[in-house]
DNA sequence: CTTAAGGTCTCTTAATACGAGATTTGCATC
DNA sequence: GATGCAAATCTCGTATTAAGAGACCTTAAG
């Protein structure tokens, strides 16, 4: 199975990929010798990516993402279901329990943030909205993975078997599938100190009639023992908000 | 001056355009359609824009806005010196104004919201950020507008002259150019229901040493009479705002 | 005026994006 | 496990066009 090689297509959409947070600048000039294309080229490119807004000139002739990011960030706030059903819910499970939550989806096999209610100081702005999660490591991603349909989990394990290995989900399929299980049957993941080794997250996944996962909603907790009637209140609340998510979310449709 | 052909490059760039709020999923076969290309190339667009997370399949055989664009927006909100350095600022000034308000950027010909602090439940939703303003309409876009470079203005009158006149901009250059003198001799500009007729808004440009404009900072208030001593401290914890934002940027570089 | 750098344009050619249609994949249903 | 269907991918020849080379504007500075 040979690869084909990149379309211009698919250079165009790759000098995105440029800018990072380490380098959110660059000259037209470094796009094209970075990207190996000629000076007209390299204009043409920006050219195309500027008429989309999805570059935009950032003063001494430097380029950086354009306001495009940032507009259709809010678009997707608005039509898509669950970041626009699951903050009210959120907003009264966290002043219930007092504590924080975040919601995440799985989108092209990444775990992503998409929106984070109750933002204490410490947390905040390390796990906003946007913020991808590593697919096999927090309660947000567990919550998600163990109720992703077979299929998918045979294809992350042929193509992530050393990540599941590191995470600690298995050395192989049998046993990657029935550590899955065990959470599956648990109904919730509690994760201790894996993202942010001072906290702790109770995820449960958010799931249509069918079964199948939309997201999860994750409840974090600063690192601490918790007495089991207290456990089992946040994992009642958590649950409870997870499926009134779930039914806006189908109710809507 | 005839316009050049569309590149495929365009094109695919195009097919981003599609997905608006109305409309926020597409059939594959769809976005063929009305792009007038064939199978083949429907399905490449598809897969370059999905390889970038620009699109991400939404069920059913649907497409939507991928991933990328929540990610990046947060890159965004990370790495321009606006976004990172306003919030704070603007807290501590809507706590002593007890009100809200606006932080606005010009972004390659529109005014964009970049944040907003203090969400009461009425302005929420509206006002966020991402959301695009009229260019010659509300005091966001107009504390920016008054501080553009003569050239600039010049331009946009050449383009815009009826959306100018329709916004009571003026019917011509001298007088265009003569009412935005006038604002900027205020140093600010309070709209009255503007954009949204119950609301009312002070803005002020942010400025570099240099005076060109980075932006607008912009506090609202329910439309009602405010007293003169009022309005004068609106003004000015304003713009000391406005201006504590602009020495961050300038300093943070 | 000259120089320099950012950005655009022209032209030719080699590369490749395109369409038509066959083929495979994924997924229900029997 | 076989069957059927639609979604998605692949194959291939050709016409289109994207790419490169280098000239040419444009603006700002010396």
């Amino acid at each position: 199975m040979s690869t084909a090689p990149p379309s211009s297509l698919d250079r165009l959409l790759r000098v995105i990929d440029l800018f990072t947070p380490e380098q959110a600048q660059w000259t037209a000039d470094r796009i094209g010798e970075v990207m190996g294309v000629s000076r007209a080229t390299q204009y043409r490119y920006i050219k195309a990516l500027m008429n989309a807004g999805l570059l935009a000139p950032a003063g001494e002739s430097r380029y950086r993402l354009g306001p495009r990011f940032v507009v259709l960030d809010r678009q997707i706030r608005l039509s898509d279901p669950l970041s626009h059903h699951g903050p009210p819910v959120m907003q009264r499970a966290c002043a219930e329990l007092g504590s924080a939550q975040l919601l995440c989806t799985y989108f092209a096999e990444e775990v992503l943030c998409i929106h984070q209610e109750r933002v204490e100081p410490r947390i905040r702005s390390s796990m906003e909205r946007g913020r991808p999660f590593p697919l096999f490591r927090g309660s947000p991603s567990r919550a998600i993975l163990a109720w992703l349909p077979e299929s998918r989990l045979r294809n992350l394990m042929l193509l992530h078997a050393h990540e599941i290995r590191e995470a600690g989900l298995g050395d192989n399929w049998i046993d990657f599938r029935q550590k899955l299980k065990a959470i599956r049957s648990q109904g919730h993941y509690m994760g201790l100190g894996e993202i942010d080794p001072e906290l702790m997250g109770i995820g449960v996944p958010i799931l249509r009639p069918g079964g199948e996962v939309e997201g999860s909603l994750t409840t974090i907790m600063p690192l601490r023992r918790v007495s089991d009637a207290e456990l089992a209140r946040v994992i009642r609340v958590t649950r409870a908000a997870a499926s009134e998510i779930a039914e806006l979310v189908v109710s809507g449709e």
